[in-house]
DNA sequence: CCCATAAGCGGACCGTAGTCCGCTTTATTC
DNA sequence: GAATAAAGCGGACTACGGTCCGCTTATGGG
């Protein structure tokens, strides 16, 4: 049949249905306080479907997968960190020098791991996180506006991975917990890796 | 009943027992045999299993999980690789400077990802890779050898766990193939960070 | 208020990773 | 070569992630 005279009949054109809105934040509150009270490791869908009081199959429609109910998780309890280093107050946010907002972001994310590091990782598809993600985007975008800021020269787009790269949640857990190293230290790595990045050869040149 | 005048009644006090060699063999011919006409992806441990004539059992009794196969897999095949960055000709093994070697380490590594980068990425666990693996200390002890020689000062272990960090499988899958980005450049953007971690700032100091 | 439409929903179903436990094989000792 | 103890083995079984498809409900227009 051709076209009617009805040409967007669509619940809501921009947003979700309501039913689905009011799920959505089900399901979320339901997994958030699976996590919290017997770990990311001991979530299984199942669970976190009956105690939303759905169905299965809403889990999966909404999250695609375990890893994307994971980063919609993540990207819950991750939203004020975004806020924090897009628009919140310096040195993390705009207003300082670039070299020291790269410091106060590694910093930031490091000391982050405690909050939901775990979720982080649990949202990595099998065979290492998931690059494409939005907020992966955003994280290397940002840094490499920073790293632009600071002059710093050639292929920003690898350099921003290379950084990321050493933030990876699992990476950082692994090194934290496993080898037991204490966040100053890594936060220190992470001065020298962008004082090497950026120039600043001594690390005192750009240092506190 | 205490025990007898028998001590070590151990089947072989090193090794593991002749049947066990036999079916470990068998097993990852199996899986390799599958990986190669079929790719990683498409490899079940049920298949693996009864490929090879065995029980299922059988696969992870020796192997422990899908992940600890695919790790056994690909030290197999990356043995050549360890071996010419161990003890092989210049510039990636000894003999030429350290400088050198770390660039033609980087090099390695990524136009290694055709041969088995898809088996490497299956090696690493839910939740990123596995970093406490044997293949991973080593290659961290190498890059930590070479940056030694270099002279770089300060937190070694870091400053190799950051290298590797980049030479993840993972990763380079996607820069290279989601990204479409060339391998020159990514392999350009190693020696950019590497240079930056030893000091050779322009690029141009050690270049070859 | 009723209809048409499409989005949403649920839970039975499927495939695969990983476990378990009784049986078999290997190696060792006398 | 018989006894014995430990390691190995196999495949039924479980748990969980993910799919499918017929039913329900929200929504917007007549």
């Amino acid at each position: 049949m051709e076209q009617r005279g009805r040409p967007l009949p669509l619940g809501r054109n921009d947003g979700e249905r309501r039913d689905a809105a009011r799920n959505r934040k089900l399901l979320l509150d339901a997994a958030a306080g699976i996590v919290a009270c017997r770990g990311v490791e001991n979530l299984t869908m199942d669970d976190v479907a009956h105690q939303a009081g759905v169905g299965k199959g809403t889990v999966f429609r909404r999250f695609g997968s375990r890893a994307g109910l994971m980063q919609a998780l993540a990207d819950r309890t991750g939203r004020d960190f975004q806020e924090a280093f897009m628009s919140g107050p310096p040195p993390l946010g705009p207003g300082a020098p670039a070299g020291q907002r790269l410091r106060a972001f590694g910093a930031a994310s490091i000391n982050r791991l405690d909050v939901d590091g775990r979720v982080v990782r649990a949202a990595g598809s099998p065979g290492g996180q998931d690059h494409a993600h939005p907020t992966q985007r955003l994280v290397r975008l940002h840094l490499i506006v920073l790293l632009r800021e600071t002059g710093v020269q050639g292929d920003l787009e690898l350099a921003a991975y290379q950084l990321a790269a050493f933030l990876d949640a699992g990476l950082l857990l692994h090194l934290s917990e496993d080898r037991g190293m204490a966040r100053s230290r890594l936060i220190e790595a992470w001065n020298v890796l962008v004082d090497g990045m950026t120039g600043a050869q001594g690390g005192q040149l750009l240092d506190e």
